[in-house]
DNA sequence: GTGAAATGTGACAGTGATGTTACGGGTTGC
DNA sequence: GCAACCCGTAACATCACTGTCACATTTCAC
């Protein structure tokens, strides 16, 4: 994977340094605006893997710098994470709904800040989940169809299930952590407990019946699919 | 590895007296400021791989001396590691924001002050562990998978034995003391006593079984991953 | 050779990760 | 409004894994 490319806006200059750097030293490319108009003008020419906005900007509130990328089709889709000294639950909300994807509070560390971004970046670069019916041994998923068959026998999951095994089942033999299933299965702004997939895995074995084999438990790294039954 | 050298920025000659004492033992080269002022001009002039800095200076703040190195092209990758007297969290945060890489509440033990530092030390020079597959002579490592194979056969191992294996088998031909193997294994702040690691190496051994010859004891110093078998 | 230090080996008990079951809140469909 | 279903959390059970110890064996310095 090459190395992913950050924006930052923010006019304070610890931050914007403190944020660079951090970036810089985990492996990220980072290129900085210090109020939103060259922030829009940034993001638009650079096509960044990742915003970092500050709410509070000298010209234009940092709302509007997420509303108008947001309303761009071609940065649309770029996510942003929030910078924001309100802890306020008001602002929060608000937050999400101009469609950010993180909000963080200052002060944060910036090991806090560096997984938030990692964990953004993994969910958008991991490759989408397409359509196509997935093949495992026996086992045949249709996500058009939203269709699970054993040996040709029709099994019936819920929405979180079939998305669990889907994601399992698109990668076989390949470990998918407690930590990843959520941020995929969940979306990485889930904020739960770890062992709701445990559960979820359990409820997917019964329904699975025979089939439940085709899950592996990995001691101490997470689930995979069984190759080769 | 090149001995590491060290900047102590520290005005309490107990602490300086320790501090130094205890790296020199570990075999690095320590040099030593007593306030802010000559602490600055010392990391600029010597440029040491870590830079231990106390927060409460006679002249001048810690934090300023942090800000400072953090501002300045030259030594804005060197490490910063804090000490101070105040163990609040508010305190913790105002020091990673200034990027500190870590925070030490004194009073703390020779034995973690080094641990930390050899930490910090190594992250900022290793490369972490990506997710690449090993391959070692009939020997191969997925961590992706979370699978080894010897000669296509498939070994089944825990999760501590497969973090063991795989730092190894990063690096063939290095030699890994048992300390150095507890810190990135089972992590710096691991407390535990160096035995664990030989005990871990006997299961690998056990499981790899023909393979076990890749792994070779080096007598005094650790293990390493043979070559060319 | 001899003793000390380092390492290999086997046993053991505690812990921690996972499996399992149950419960209550929330949503959906009728 | 009711019933069925889905979901997240918690509590408990279980067992693999892990760290430590005691002892055996090897290696090295003298």
């Amino acid at each position: 994977m090459k190395k992913p490319v950050l924006a930052v806006i923010e006019d304070e200059s610890d931050i914007q340094e403190m944020v660079a750097f951090n970036f810089q030293k985990a492996g990220y490319g980072v290129h900085g605006a210090r109020d939103g108009l060259n922030g829009l003008r940034l993001v638009k020419r650079l096509m960044p893997d990742l915003v970092i906005l500050d709410l509070m900007l000298p010209d234009m509130d940092g709302r509007e710098v997420c509303r108008q990328l947001k309303a761009d089709k071609g940065t649309r889709l770029i996510p942003i994470m929030m910078l924001t000294a309100l802890a306020g639950e008001a602002d929060r909300i608000v937050g999400f709904e101009l469609g950010a994807d993180d909000y963080l509070t200052k002060p944060f560390s910036p090991r806090e800040l560096v997984l938030r971004a990692q964990a953004i970046l993994r969910r958008t670069q991991e490759p989408p989940l397409d359509n196509k019916t997935v093949c495992v041994g026996r086992l045949l998923i249709d996500p058009e169809r939203h269709r699970v068959e054993f040996d040709g026998q029709p099994i019936r999951l819920t929405a979180t299930e079939f998305r669990l095994l889907h994601y399992l089942a698109s990668t076989p033999g390949k470990i998918h952590s407690r930590e990843y299933l959520l941020d995929l299965v969940w979306g990485y702004s889930y904020k739960g407990y770890s062992r709701t997939v445990d559960t979820h895995v359990r409820r997917l074995r019964d329904k699975l019946g025979a089939a439940q084999d085709y899950i592996e438990t990995v001691r101490g790294a997470g689930y995979r699919i069984r190759e080769g039954l």
